[in-house]
DNA sequence: TAATAATGTTAGCAGCGTAAACATAGTATA
DNA sequence: TATACTATGTTTACGCTGCTAACATTATTA
């Protein structure tokens, strides 16, 4: 047994990556993470300053990915219109915040304070420019204003859509809100293609 | 000093509600609020199971004043046109959300399980309800179907709005999304309308 | 009036984030 | 190569947390 470890501070992210993903940001602890790596309690202190500093390492992993999947989308060169890789944008957002829910959560969650982590914010900023370029591809010669207003509507449509699709809604309850996101998810991609004309 | 307190259970919710829009959540501890309606720690628990069921009743409040908020909107009797008030919603909604960011966080924070709670959804149904009103009124003889996700779609991008703009971007970083947050910050009323459309 | 239920207190457990003091291993310099 | 320094680990301990169990007091009901 080797005292000193050799790769902590990666196995200590990529562990809290697997923990917050299974069971939530919230039901992580520094010291169960740290015993998973079978390493003292207060080794990770060594490697970040504070929890925090941990989670925002998480998060920025989950912009990151987001990030990629949403350029592995453009950069389809042989995808024909721009208004097809639109859609598939729109869907691999839905599905990033779908599939990796709870990291999604952390990722917009306010225990992780983005002033003081402002590397988190550049991260946030990838993804968002590869929303920028489609919907500017889309409509060509659109001024800076309007192409604006649209990313925000677009980005503000999907991050919305994710909170209110995971929303666990008893099908028992006659609900209107019920009803309208199996209507959502049935079919998301006709939902998004209506969305074209925000 | 009298030993039974009287009033212990509503005193701890609305204490409740206080230090959660003032901390946020996560720095809300059952202690502290039972230290702060000088009662001993445990005494909560004669009235909650656990502190996730104080933190319902807290989210709950929040949905009924959110119903509130939308409810007074519908009802202003001398407003003219739906469209107006359909204008006037889609503020209230985000008003309540930037005015009371950190209740509204806790009201969709996955902390409280809304299975276990199903009086969080009814209250959360509540406030649909108004949102599917007003679109009814606003486009009469829609199809069902079509009325089911023109709410989902209004309802998330009001979701998603409040919670884009609450990011703190440093306007210092030349963001694009800074810039196009400042610029819907400007003028919700003629961002809405635009929604109209959608 | 006596039994019971409701609502409070005290004491204590295990888990948490984190700070301080110390130990060991790797690295740079003389 | 010897020595100092730095990086990275451990041990111990503190105060806070949610929560349980056992007990005390008051209100209600038979």
């Amino acid at each position: 047994m080797k005292y000193h470890h050799g790769n902590l501070k990666e196995e200590l992210i990529s562990s809290a990556c697997r923990v917050c993903e299974l069971s939530g940001h919230d039901n992580m602890s520094l010291r169960s993470i740290a015993k998973e790596a079978s390493v003292s309690q207060t080794a990770p202190y060594r490697h970040f300053k504070t929890k925090e500093c941990l989670l925002a390492e998480v998060s920025k992993r989950g912009f990151e990915e987001l990030t990629e999947r949403l350029r592995s989308v453009t950069n389809q060169a042989n995808k024909a219109t721009s208004k097809e890789k639109f859609l598939e944008m729109g869907l691999a957002y839905l599905e990033f915040g779908l599939e990796k829910r709870k990291t999604y959560d952390l990722m917009h969650s306010p225990v992780i304070d983005k002033v003081e982590f402002p590397e988190l914010l550049d991260a946030a900023q990838g993804a968002f420019e590869e929303l920028v370029q489609i919907l500017k591809d889309l409509n060509p010669g659109i001024s800076k204003n309007s192409l604006d207003l649209k990313c925000i509507k677009f980005w503000a449509l999907m991050h919305g859509l994710v909170g209110l699709l995971d929303m666990k809604i008893d099908p028992e309850i006659d609900s209107n809100a019920a009803e309208a996101m199996s209507v959502v998810k049935k079919d998301y991609r006709s939902f998004l293609e209506e969305s074209l004309e925000l």
